[in-house]
DNA sequence: ATGAAAGTGAGATTGATTCTCACTTTGGGA
DNA sequence: TCCCAAAGTGAGAATCAATCTCACTTTCAT
């Protein structure tokens, strides 16, 4: 009785690194994929239904909860109280720098460095982990922003 | 016909910056700096009620937002969904080191350096700002945890 | 002393995210 | 190829931190 209709499955079921593949992970892994930049649960979800409506908003966070868990998601901050999501496939340590023009974000190499934990271990603390988000102009904003 | 009383202010209006002075309000500034660490807001409003019954929770939120704005309690994350506050008077440029142990709060000077903004200029990239919060042990907790 | 503005309490509301539940799809065996 | 237990899904309900509304109270410049 239902209207859901059987889509075909695609390929990159890859962010989600274990699961089954359905119709609907790779509609919503595809369309992550395309987003350009940062995107809210909400927007993804608009993404996916323009494309092939019917997918639930619950589906699409749980897709967005597994690539998570998988690490091919990552949360670069928040806009309106809402979790900014990004694809990020980059493999080493770093962190994101979010375009606050056109949400682009680019990997940054972490700055926490030898300095930052002598100091913190100078006065007897232990840094296990951190959380960095930078905030700026993507090259191709600046450069449209600029006018040298 | 309120049960509303009349609550005798003490003086740390200071956290406020400006606004008038409130029995309420001086309350919860003293009850946020008497916290040990970082806090939650229903945490305060827990300290806040337990030494003076009938503050609102809308009001320590009121409060809160009255201090954030004033620069003088700021975010350093987050717990079970719940924004992670703490009271932060100095005056320069630094970010927070969480004790995950006992959710001291700690100063940590930026660690963003000339490094990581020449970096992302090379790039084409231009930060305009960040947001940083470091986790892992206070000097004591840190202690108290290794046996030498 | 006065009154307009600021502040407050209680409860309703909002809105992102999660949960429930009955149903559908997947995929490793038989 | 068929089976079926487990995984996944859609719709809507439920959560719950945070905000808003509104009638009432307090503050403080005048």
């Amino acid at each position: 009785m239902s209207s859901r209709r059987t889509i075909r499955s695609t390929e990159p079921m890859a962010l989600y690194g274990r699961g089954r593949v359905s119709a609907q992970r790779a509609a919503i892994a595809k369309a992550a994929e395309a987003m350009s930049g940062a995107f809210v649960a909400e927007e993804l979800h608009r993404a996916v239904t323009s494309v092939e409506p019917g997918i639930g908003l619950a589906t699409v966070y749980r897709a967005i909860s597994a690539m998570q868990s998988a690490g091919t998601l990552v949360t670069v901050g928040e806009r309106d109280g809402c979790a900014l999501l990004a694809i990020c496939v980059r493999g080493d340590h770093h962190h994101h720098l979010v375009c606050t023009e056109c949400g682009a974000v680019v990997g940054i190499d972490c700055p926490i460095d030898e300095t930052t934990m002598r100091a913190a271990a100078r006065e007897g603390h232990l840094v296990t982990s951190h959380q960095i988000v930078l905030y700026g102009l993507c090259a191709r904003c600046r450069a449209r922003t600029e006018n040298t």
